[in-house]
DNA sequence: TGTACATCAGTGAACGCGCGTTCACTGATGTAC
DNA sequence: TGTACATCAGTGAACGCGCGTTCACTGATGTAC
């Protein structure tokens, strides 16, 4: 109390841990988080479990991040943009939109969705997430349109926005479809049709424009 | 213990309420359900408040149904069939595709999770349930994309049915993309970008059929 | 008509359990002097 | 060199709470005779 605080010259402390330690234990602890969340959603993934899954006790949790729904965040993101590596890298080595389609409408995609796309595992759930956090998937989603928004042939690049949207809508709707219906052999259909409908997406010239959405709802 | 059972004639049994009012209650049990899951989500939501909002105390619900999951399923179906009875009329009443899928992605719809499609709400979540549970799903989806199939141009019933099922995953894609995202202005813009991807579907000619999927996940 | 009993939809207390979050503490490492 | 103290990543008990499910019970209504 009495004491006098230390001078902590440079401004740097030195820690009991090696350097980088506190970092590499809340990337460890994203990771798995980000895993789990996709496979089994994010309410029905506890903060006690996904702590000893780390190697850790959930006491620990709060020194990481302020709350569960940071990691959520903090978890989502992550897997965006590994999502996101991934699938460029199978662009740009000359796949284009279609090795995007193919890569994900695709049965090892369908059968191990805790490293894949986050939208087809949770995009209902985060829906009903704090703005805070749809604003950060907002942002990376983005990007993922970005990425297929450059290789559609329009020229006005609002529209290649927009196409770009729907098609990654159409990819995640379908996957979904393909994982949540009960006959393999159905969910193997859906897959194939889904690739037809979204290289149709990718490729057909501009449909008539629809006036702005209005009218009753189903 | 000793006395003899009472005759039964008839083989059924007068009761102390009207008749059909435990019928009533567990219908009322599956409407509020119904709601609840599509809104909030179904993991998000507990027998014991589910109950209070259907006028009752939480001891009583297994005397309707013998599990959650069951009432999962009931609610489910609930939602699918009165779904489907509204655009079925939609399309009957001469809009055809065009009408299903303009009442789809729309802003009423977007708004009112609870009163809409099932798919959009928890598509994800029950991908994750037991496969009783996707088993009803699938069912009821194959009479949504029966009644979509019935306006696509195809000659052959079997492309009409995957074209269906592709479109419907597009639809509840995108509607689940506009619920998300955090920029009012953007959700709208995917409705109706949405809306054109959907109509592209439904009227372009065949695209290119692609083999059947395999290769790398995404 | 009166009495004993059967039926059963709904009640409410209780079960064990996991949830997100808080907090006093440990113990390894560092600095000050 | 030795001692007192600061730092802080991680520990583990505890908080109040809601979960799905079970069960003995209530009380209104019916039947049997």
């Amino acid at each position: 109390m009495t004491s006098i605080m230390p001078s902590q010259s440079e401004g740097w402390i030195r820690m009991r841990y090696e350097k980088g330690h506190k970092d590499a234990t809340r990337k460890r602890i994203i990771a798995v988080a980000s895993q789990r969340f996709r496979e089994e959603g994010v309410g029905s993934v506890g903060v006690a479990t996904l702590m000893a899954e780390a190697g850790l006790t959930h006491g620990g949790f709060y020194s990481h991040f302020a709350s569960k729904e940071d990691l959520v965040r903090d978890a989502m993101v992550d897997a965006q943009d590994r999502t996101l590596e991934r699938v460029t890298q199978a662009a740009r080595q000359g796949g284009g939109v279609e090795a995007i389609i193919r890569g994900y409408l695709n049965p090892a995609h369908r059968d191990n969705p805790g490293h894949g796309c986050v939208l087809a595992c949770l995009l209902p759930e985060l829906a009903r997430h704090p703005a805070s956090t749809r604003a950060a998937l907002t942002e990376r989603l983005e990007r993922s349109v970005a990425l297929i928004a450059d290789y559609l042939p329009d020229a006005d690049p609002t529209i290649r926005r927009d196409r770009a949207f729907s098609i990654l809508g159409t990819l995640a709707g379908n996957l979904q479809l393909a994982r949540a219906v009960s006959d393999p052999a159905l969910s193997d259909r859906i897959l194939a049709s889904g690739i037809t409908a979204a290289l149709t997406l990718a490729t057909t010239p501009i449909a008539p424009s629809p006036e702005t959405a209005s009218g009753d709802p189903s």
